[in-house]
RNA sequence: GCCCCCGUUGUGUAGCGGCCUAGCACGCUGCCCUCUCAAGGCAGUAGCGCCGGUUCGAAUCCGGUCGGGGGUACCA
């Protein structure tokens, strides 16, 4: 098995986004091809034709590409697509039907109800020796053994037994002759030589069946790993529907692939020695399968937040504005595009830095440069506007007018001025800050003023003064 | 109903019979630092689901129990 080179496989169905628990999946089929010189070939199952669109294919592709998987590695093989296999799918279900290991049913749903009783119950074989020949509207169903058991060597989750008379003759064809999934799946992967099946816990109920086609079509049936499905607080799978799930909203929020990368590769896995950041690289070293966790494992966004603030803090200065940038011009910078200033913005950019959960975050930093006026914060102007203001900006004007437009000297201008008003630094910036930035918290201060400019903070300073002056009079 | 999987602090994990008075990380709380907010530093919080075995010794092995989850389609 996992001594020669492994073949493994994703296998996903192009749905038009790309599931976080499917990230995962490909990151840990792509660490053990990697990890011991196999390869990890991708197959679109795009077997559903009337819910394709080509697009949602590139999708994959890019997704799989903004993890770190790419197609220009030697590792990497395909992409394989399942509607192209058509005529090898319908060949296993004809040879199956020859051999005798599958027959054509004509039961209805209703039928069936009404001979066992109850619509829980698996197919009853009504048609196993009825010897029918296909007909349009005539299913292909396997004939799964009565007795005994079918055991499936799984890496991390030992050697689950199924008893075969709970295995019900499953349809492996429809009606109109197309293979279903159980099956295509599994000529897939034979055709493609797969060694190593590497998916969700959701598909180890189809194991038995998918490895009793595999023996009944003469093939030895690959080793198995059935990963913890990914839940929501409720402990529930993550579901399209419910949850947030689509890696691609994560990235376009500013959660930077690395940390997507490193925190996915941690949901039902632990590199120990006490560490947990640390490069894919890394990673893929310490990576076994047969580690996995087997219990289901919940996607906690404050964990991944965290890791990302880590990783955006982690990166060299021009990198930090180089994966700002996207969010401080169109079509996500909130001001026009020429009021931007990609110099402005790399001076206070060391100081953001430290500031930021994900990068869209950097915009409400850093708008007061660009905006022509601060944004008008509601909360903010009433927690910092009280009594006393008003002067406080007089006074505050007046101060840093005279003052060298430096970090420093602002700084001990405020100070006085605050003295004399009988507050701390703490208190008496508030309404400055406010004033200039619309905000109640930001970067720090006198850097930001610096960085503003005279005279466009000496307006606002100004401008909130009459404002106040306004309330006043009302 | 039937089949299967899982069960270490709130969360993710380390642990593979003694090194465990259970480690790390996120979270949370407090303190320090501090022009706000972060970042950083320090401290604290809370766990082996339960019951029985096996063993000199169990979070680690076995059985049961309870709880959670997945599957049960002519979907993939």
């Amino acid at each position: 098995m996992s001594d020669a080179a492994p073949r493994v496989r994703f296998a996903p169905s192009p749905t038009g986004m790309f599931h976080v628990g499917g990230a995962r999946s490909a990151l840990y089929n792509w660490a053990v091809a990697r990890r011991s010189g196999g390869t990890f070939v991708l197959r679109v199952e795009d077997t559903d034709a009337a819910r394709n669109r080509p697009e949602w294919i590139d999708g994959i592709i890019s997704a799989l590409a903004a993890i770190g998987i790419s197609q220009a590695d030697p590792h990497f093989e395909g992409p394989y697509f399942q509607s192209a296999n058509a005529g090898r799918h319908r060949e296993a279900a004809l040879k199956l039907h020859a051999a005798g290991r599958a027959y054509y049913c004509d039961c209805t749903r209703e039928q069936l109800a009404e001979r066992t009783g109850s619509q829980q119950l698996g197919y009853d074989g009504f048609c196993r020796d009825r010897g029918l020949a296909y007909e349009p509207g005539r299913a292909l169903r396997f004939r799964t053994p009565d007795e005994g058991e079918t055991v499936v060597v799984d890496l991390i989750r030992g050697e689950p037994a199924f008893p075969n008379s709970a295995i019900e003759d499953f349809v492996i064809a429809r009606g109109d002759g197309s293979p279903v999934f159980l099956l295509a799946n599994v000529v897939d992967d034979l055709d493609e030589g797969i060694t190593e099946v590497i998916r969700g816990e959701e598909h180890l109920s189809n194991t038995p069946k998918q490895q009793l086609l595999w023996q009944a079509l003469d093939a030895v049936p690959p080793v198995w790993a059935h990963l913890p499905v990914i839940v929501n607080e409720k402990r529930q799978k993550l579901s399209k529907r419910r949850d947030k799930v689509a890696l691609e909203d994560y990235l376009a929020e500013g959660y930077l692939p690395q940390a997507m990368v490193n925190y996915l590769m941690l949901l039902g896995w632990g590199p120990g020695g006490d560490r947990e950041i640390m490069p894919y690289e890394e990673l893929e070293q310490l990576f076994r399968i047969e580690d996995v966790n087997g219990s289901s494992a919940f996607f906690d966004l404050k964990k991944l937040t965290a890791f990302n603030g880590e990783y955006i803090r982690a990166l060299p200065a021009e990198d930090f504005v180089a994966e700002c940038t996207p969010w401080l011009i169109a079509p996500h910078a909130p001001w026009a595009p020429e009021s931007y200033d990609p110099e402005v913005f790399a001076a206070v950019a060391p100081l953001a830095q430290t500031r930021l959960a994900v990068l869209s975050d950097i915009t409400a930093n850093v708008d007061f440069l660009f905006l022509d006026a601060p944004v008008d914060d509601e909360a903010s102007w009433a927690k910092a506007m009280k009594p006393g203001a008003r002067e406080l900006l007089r006074d505050a004007s007046a101060a840093l007018d005279v003052t060298q437009w430096e970090a420093e000297p602002l700084k001990a201008a405020l100070e006085a001025v605050a003295a004399a008003h009988g507050l701390k630094l703490g208190k008496a910036q508030a309404p400055v800050r406010v004033a200039v930035t619309g905000r109640t918290v930001g970067l720090p201060l006198f850097e930001s003023l610096v960085a503003l400019g005279r005279e466009r903070t000496l307006a606002r300073l100004a401008a909130a003064e009459e404002r106040l002056g306004r309330e006043a009079a009302e």
